[in-house]
DNA sequence: GTCTATAGATTGATAGAC
DNA sequence: GTCTATCAATCTATAGAC
């Protein structure tokens, strides 16, 4: 690997890992190249060469996280349906969530760059750019869909659209989680700084997992 | 009343209407005041005339509409008290999140300005923009406490913190909901287009309170 | 590949005539 | 109160030297 090679790895990295931390404080819109290039070190021009557009640095952002948190999060569905076929039971809704939740929470959990995306993709899901917004979806599309489609499995008696519906509830609690500035909204309720603090780093996955399975089995 | 006095009224109406509209579409940080006058057919320099700037003006357009509203929530939830304790009964969860949710539902469906509106809420919560998302929570804070308080009673055995939770929980819920993008969604999953209009009209408000009501109880 | 410099467009805000 | 004109700042993107 020439010393050059290596430079250029190193930029790129620099962008994504910058990039991604700006876009999940600020959002698409809010976050110029400037703020991006200056965080990465990098100069300006750098965003142009090596990603084209500022669009193609959130694909990229978007695409390196992405790819192998959906193949796990697919991999983990496949497992629930499979057992359940060997054990010729029903699917569980619960073991469905937990399959598709937990990849996230262990991602976010595994360093400050990866928490950094996980707000970002909670952020994306309701970003009022629709560049942003659309990139996003193109990358969850497949998964929405494998979710739909195994959930109406379990859930045979539930009439699509009611299915669809609680989906979107669901949806809006977990991208909510994902991003909520969660200190903000204590001091809100004037609750004790402590009070969600202790719950998050031991159960919060479990908490969602079991608020949406209710929701969905309601 | 005068005509000039009369004018005034109407170019900040006017102002008013177009900027909760453009809003709601792009976001705070998204809409341009260009954009927003030439929605309204005034001047420019008007903004900073009536509202001091692009801030005073969304602070407007949230204070006229979140006022009455917030007002008819408080009542509701307080009748819901009062009638349990009448009846000496604890307070069912699915009566508090009725009353909270069900002005929101009708203000939604009054016409196109309110309904641009609630898009706007459920996107402020979790705008990109500090300032939005500022001047938003500002006026949602005594409703939460309220929210919680209440709730409260109505789950003594739950701990505040995972009522807290909960609670964010379907904050997320109601918020994405109120702003969500459902065709694009329903395509998304590759559903027919008429699945969710079928429902949106009359049960929308429904089935959220009880996939919100099963939550809380999980 | 990296840099400086800048084009070209858009923005929020304001001054000053009417 | 309304208008035109404009300032000063910001932005994305790119051209061209090294």
């Amino acid at each position: 690997m020439s010393s050059q090679h290596k430079d250029d790895i190193d930029t790129k990295e620099a962008l994504l890992d910058a990039a991604e931390s700006v876009f999940a404080a600020k959002g698409y819109r809010g976050s110029s190249l400037r703020a991006i290039t200056d965080k990465a070190k990098v100069n300006l021009a750098a965003v142009n060469y090596h990603f084209g557009s500022k669009m193609g640095l959130l694909e990229a952002v978007c695409e390196r996280r992405l790819e192998p948190l959906n193949k796990k999060r697919k991999a983990g569905i496949e497992a629930v349906v499979k057992k359940a076929a060997k054990k010729k039971r029903r699917i569980k809704v619960r073991d469905i969530i937990y399959a598709f939740l937990e990849p996230t929470f262990k991602l976010r959990g595994s360093g400050p760059g990866a928490r950094d995306f996980i707000m970002l993709i909670g952020r994306s899901f309701n970003d009022p750019d629709d560049t942003a917004r659309r990139v996003f979806l193109r990358f969850m599309k497949p998964m929405a869909k494998l979710l739909h489609e195994t959930l109406s499995k379990a859930l045979p008696k539930l009439p699509p659209e009611i299915l669809f519906w609680r989906m979107q509830f669901s949806m809006g609690a977990f991208s909510h989680t994902m991003h909520g500035d969660i200190v903000l909204i204590e001091k809100m309720l004037g609750l004790g700084d402590d009070c969600c603090k202790k719950i998050e780093k031991d159960s919060e996955l479990d908490m969602l997992v079991d608020y949406i399975t209710a929701g969905l089995e309601a």
